[in-house]
RNA sequence: GGGGGCGUAGCUCAGUCGGUAGAGCAACGGCCUUUUAAGCCGUGGGUCGAAGGUUCAAGUCCUUCCGCCCUCACCA
């Protein structure tokens, strides 16, 4: 019962090793054939380049090697499909061209790992195959594979056992390696932007960067406590003004917070930051890269997400966070704090012991993130809460920062970064003061000391890139762009060894 | 944390009004040299997530618990 993975009896899925391929094992051993040998004979070919060059090399010899489908026995005959990282194609045994191997024939099933040589043919019918003369057993599989047809299908299962979902339903495979070319695609850009890539702390000792609960670790010999990172801004920032001018970092953040299908507590972030830069710039950059990651990794700018379908192609709307506050709550003004107050007691979002500014944010988040499917940069925010932000030269109530909507989520935050030193500190003591358990409880000094030896202006950019790559594959869940996703663990137990599978069998 | 849903064979799923636990695929034993969800003959396989309760009788009804999914809350 491998699923039922909630029930209290321990490792869930041990029961899966089946006996019969247990006992195949011993059997090949007995007739000198390893289960688990240690060299690859010949060189394998990937099964798509095979596949590729099938019309001039039809009659060559090649080894191929990767995982066996289901076979289809003709008694002199065998069928099976063999899949590698690269594809899948059919190899065909003959007993009159395998003399040696054809005794074994049987111990040698769907799921095992083997190596095949022989002459690239087709069947009557057409189908490419690869007609073997040699068959090495590579891998013997001592569970039974999902079914055929349908795959692994259990959500639970699938996340639990992702190496089961990636070789039972290829699909999948092919979202991670979307994610893959994203993720090269996007480093890629700022490179030759002239961005440095960067690798900075994860482990802080002042959380700081962003507004989140953080994970708390220890480290022994200094004896500190020590928190992991909920955004690498802070660290970004010391190396523009150290002079670097243009870097970035795509890198894991942690947050102790909800999990949703649009929250895992570790996942991937994008910052950048460049000097001379503001939020206007950084407005372009964002356009630049999303219309290059359609044109060389999607091939398109329509997308389709959640039952919605979106076009990147740039320019994406810009539309300003007052104006959107006016527009979605009749007219009422973000600084009429009476009214927004009323108004968020209407919506039953009225906390008590906010700032106006929060209350007036929550009405926001309420009555205006709901309608923003985007591609939308929302500009202007109010600069109360902005700690990080430059505000406006124009007006100092707003500050210069922008969040991008898309697929009715935000997917990115961005600014014209704060670099008055005397500002962000009085900023940061404020936030100290707040008992906010999500505020940080001390004031990054050094910090402060960088930005007093001057930060240039600078345009500084966070994308959440599960999130970007949920919208961009079209998934629904931030499960399915993570490898593996955080479940709650199963409770601990005994796994039965071996000995007491076969002796509860019988 | 609130609300809703789900958990039955290795996998995908049925299971009516409470009355002996089902199918397909997979597995096991055979037959077959052109299949590709191969076909044919035969066989085995279940603590129905767990515990308790109601009942002559529980996969089914009730309670509690576990896990997962959706949703709300939370979420720079």
């Amino acid at each position: 019962m491998p699923t039922n993975f909630s029930q209290n009896r321990g490792y869930p899925v041990t029961k899966q090793i089946h006996p019969d391929r247990l006992k195949r094992v011993e059997t090949l051993k007995e007739r000198g054939i390893a289960p688990f040998p240690a060299r690859t004979p010949g060189e394998p070919t990937p099964i798509q380049e095979v596949l590729a060059g099938i019309e001039e090399n039809e009659g060559k010899i090649y080894w191929v090697a990767g995982r066996l489908g289901q076979v289809r026995d003709f008694g002199k005959l065998r069928f099976s499909h063999l899949r590698d990282r690269s594809g899948a194609m059919q190899i065909g045994l003959q007993r009159d061209k395998l003399p040696d191997f054809w005794p074994n024939r049987k111990l040698l099933e769907v799921g095992d790992i083997v190596a095949i040589q022989g002459e690239l043919g087709r069947t009557k019918k057409g189908e490419p195959t690869i007609w073997a003369t040699e068959v090495v057993l590579l891998t013997k599989s001592l569970r039974l594979p999902p079914e055929k047809w349908h795959g692994l299908k259990d959500v639970e299962a699938r996340y639990r056992m992702r190496y089961v979902d990636l070789f039972s339903n290829p699909e999948v495979r092919d979202s991670f390696i979307l994610r893959s070319r994203v993720i090269r695609e996007i480093r890629a850009y700022f490179d030759e932007l002239g961005y440095i890539e960067v690798e900075t702390p994860i482990l802080h000792s002042i959380p700081g960067g962003a507004l989140a609960r953080p994970f708390i670790t220890h480290h022994n010999t200094l004896d500190i406590d020590l928190y992991l990172r909920i955004a690498p801004e802070l660290y970004l920032k010391r190396l523009i003004v150290g002079g670097m001018e243009r870097v970035y970092e795509i890198g894991r953040v942690f947050r102790n917070e909800g999990i949703s299908t649009r929250h895992n507590p570790e996942f991937t972030m994008l910052e950048s930051y460049e000097a001379y830069a503001d939020y206007n710039t950084v407005m372009n950059r964002v356009e630049g890269l999303f219309d290059r990651l359609c044109k060389n990794v999607l091939g398109t700018h329509e997308i389709h997400f959640r039952e919605k379908t979106y076009n990147l192609k740039p320019p994406y709307p810009k539309k300003k966070y007052i104006d959107l506050f006016a527009e979605y709550n009749d007219g009422l003004s973000y600084f009429d704090e009476e009214g927004v107050r009323a108004r968020a007691k209407e919506l039953g979002v009225l906390k008590e012991g906010l700032s106006p500014e929060k209350i007036a944010n929550d009405v926001f988040e309420a009555t205006v993130e709901p309608h923003l499917d985007g591609p939308v940069f929302v500009i202007d925010y109010p600069k109360a809460i902005c700690p990080l932000s430059k505000a406006s030269d124009e007006d100092p109530k707003i500050a210069e920062r922008f969040e991008l909507f898309l697929g009715g989520m935000e997917l990115g935050n961005a600014f014209s970064e704060l670099n008055d030193p005397v500002d962000q500190e009085q900023r940061f003591e404020e936030q100290v003061r707040d008992k906010d358990p999500e505020t940080p409880g001390e004031v990054d000094y050094d910090y402060v000391a960088a930005l007093e030896y001057g930060m240039p202006p600078a345009g500084g950019l966070g994308i959440g890139i599960d999130r970007l790559l949920m919208v961009l594959s079209g998934n629904p869940s931030i499960r399915d762009v993570l490898l593996f996703p955080l479940l709650r663990p199963l409770p601990s137990g005994e796994e039965p060894t071996l000995e007491t599978e076969e002796s509860d069998k019988s």
